[in-house]
DNA sequence: AACTATTTATAAGA
DNA sequence: TTCTTATAAATAGTT
């Protein structure tokens, strides 16, 4: 496609074989561009002179690890090392498992059940569940005993609060320096206290017991 | 370059397009081979078709591999740790996945709750558990309703070929032509059945009733 | 899968 | 290199 015909043979004058390289390449580079909008395709060249120096195309929407992956699939030619089957096989592993875990996922929460006919299947289905009910039961209860526990201990812990601000106040009160208002609202707080503390409050320590809870 | 011009943008018509894909490919594979062999050049073309097919072609005295590695070299783009990247965190997405999975499981089996404090949590564990329950019990129930329908076939079944069994027998001890252990022993199994057969049996076809089950 | 009218690519020359 | 142009090659639409 020229002024004359030529055989597809190398091209030994070089300074003709380099323009001819370089015409080329763009046509193959155009052509490639082309198809790939043209026809949807997925298209890779790369292209190495003699020189050395390289080219490129790669369709856009793609990636040449992309194709080079796709590749690897279809011929099933490795292009990489014994690393990446290895990861491959992981992923492989990995992604078994993960089925693997969806479905008894799905089957203990009751779902895609009706595939399920043998009987030692279900009853063994439904053991777990129950298992997994009383224990769940079983932490609810004491989630609770906790609860009350710390419920306890604030109170307790209220309680000698009240205790110690009621002592101050009296001490306070002692000195006699406080103004109208304040004295009479603390009288009125005064008033709910029990005015006997259990013997067993009066050594405790106070801050440390209510730092170390929360 | 043909009976008209085309613009350079998606070919909407399938078979068009096929058509085109199959030529074009063609002279962008011939192309790649003619400056290969003109300009000493080494080429890779991988081309896939929008249905996946995968068509490449490679210079001679190279190879993909060789070629991926020049451009890896020039281009500094790599290829491989790319795809080792795009590997590793594929990994790492499916193992959270599994590990979520995981952590769900164990709760459903009741294990590893002791680090469940919020009552949300294990109410919603209660409540999960107890549809699941639920779901598998209702599913017993149908699959030992089907299994109880079944066994009230094969009741049917064996009462029709007793039936049947029976008649033969009497016909055949009509014609007198049995040996005397055989007699016996029919003779045992006829006290077994009860001597008149419900009306509903007497017109009914045992052959494709039996073949449909199982 | 052929055919062929046209377009496109490009070899050679400037 | 780049442009020009005659010609080869590719291919769009058709059969």
């Amino acid at each position: 496609m020229g002024r004359g015909k030529i055989e597809i043979k190398r091209i030994e004058n070089t300074s003709n074989r380099q323009v001819t390289y370089s015409k080329r390449r763009n046509g193959l580079l155009k052509k490639a561009k082309e198809i790939s909008v043209l026809c949807d395709a997925n298209v890779s060249v790369v292209i190495f002179a003699s020189n050395g120096k390289m080219h490129e195309y790669c369709s856009p929407s793609t990636t040449l690890v992309d194709i080079l992956e796709r590749y690897h699939k279809q011929s099933g030619k490795k292009l990489w090392d014994a690393k990446h089957e290895n990861l491959n096989n992981e992923i492989d592993r990995i992604k078994k498992e993960n089925d693997r875990m969806q479905i008894e996922l799905r089957h203990l929460r009751g779902e895609d059940i009706t595939s399920l006919h043998g009987h030692k299947e279900l009853m063994a289905l439904e053991d777990a569940l129950e298992t997994g009910l009383a224990s769940i039961r079983a932490r609810e209860m004491e989630v609770f005993r906790e609860m009350e526990k710390h419920e306890k201990m604030l109170e307790e812990d209220n309680e000698r609060l009240k205790y110690v601000l009621h002592q101050q106040r009296m001490a306070m009160e002692g000195g006699g320096e406080m103004e109208n208002g304040y004295q009479q609202q603390q009288h009125q707080q005064v008033r709910e206290y029990q005015p006997q503390m259990p013997f067993a409050f009066h050594n405790l320590q106070i801050q440390p017991n209510l730092q170390e809870r929360f």
